[in-house]
DNA sequence: GTGGGTGCAAATAATTTGCACGGTA
DNA sequence: TACCGTGCAAATTATTTGCACCCAC
């Protein structure tokens, strides 16, 4: 339950952090910026300020709640940590962005980090791609 | 040589675009932000100025001389595009970026739009990476 | 000569921070 | 009540743009 996992974090349940945690709940699999939240949020007549979305999002991105993108375009884009790591497509005709999780790529990246004399932290990867005809 | 890669892009020679094309072939496999090269410039006795360097790098860009990569950490990097494709690893400690290539992974990814109905048409990869001990 | 190119400073855009007030524990 | 958290506006940071002058062709 959302009170919960804010708690959990060592932060105070406050209304800011209850709407965006249940905004970001509503719409699973979906990403944001923290404009399109202030802009969304804003419209279910809530007094929210920008910055606090932004104050709220890494918080809740170092407590592990929320995981954070960048995508080649520059502004950064939030989504709910479902636990279940998964890499994404991002269709450059429509903007679409589409999740996806390859076993063989994951077991591939660890063992060319070890090839370098490296050990794996994270990775981010985002294949663009266009409708194949 | 320098300046035929500049008119084959269809710009005219310029002092500016011969000093970051040529500060950028000097250092190869290397990569730098646009207020690196201002600085090294500077230092050189240059009179460049930094919108110049950011304009002149997006015309590199566009004309497939420079390639530009976006880390984590927010500002853009570029390195001279030598034509072989390669990815990078990113030392979380040090900061070092190693490039890196994998037949097998490029295969992967190709396959894996493929399977989710689209054509692969490019991709972002960083492996964020500590040292093995 | 003329139009593209440049340096500088001002304009944007995304995000962060300072501050006085307000709400949670 | 004490202190964290908030909204707002101002500050930062990376990058882009307007403009008068300059230089490659």
């Amino acid at each position: 339950m959302k009170a919960q996992d804010i708690k959990k974090a060592g932060l105070k349940v406050t209304l800011p952090r209850l709407q965006v945690l249940e905004y970001l709940e509503k719409h699973p699999g979906m990403h944001f910026t923290a404009d399109e939240l202030f802009t969304q949020l804003r419209q279910s007549s809530s007094e929210i300020g920008l910055a606090t979305i932004y104050r709220v999002l890494n918080q809740f991105e170092t407590a592990g709640l929320v995981v954070k993108h960048q995508f080649d375009n520059g502004h950064s884009v939030y989504e709910l940590d479902t636990g279940e790591h998964h890499d994404h497509m991002v269709d450059v005709d429509s903007g679409e962005v589409t999740e996806f999780y390859s076993k063989q790529l994951e077991d591939l990246q660890v063992k060319l980090a070890k090839d370098y004399g490296y050990e794996l932290i994270d990775h981010n990867m985002v294949l663009y791609v266009k409708k194949a005809k």
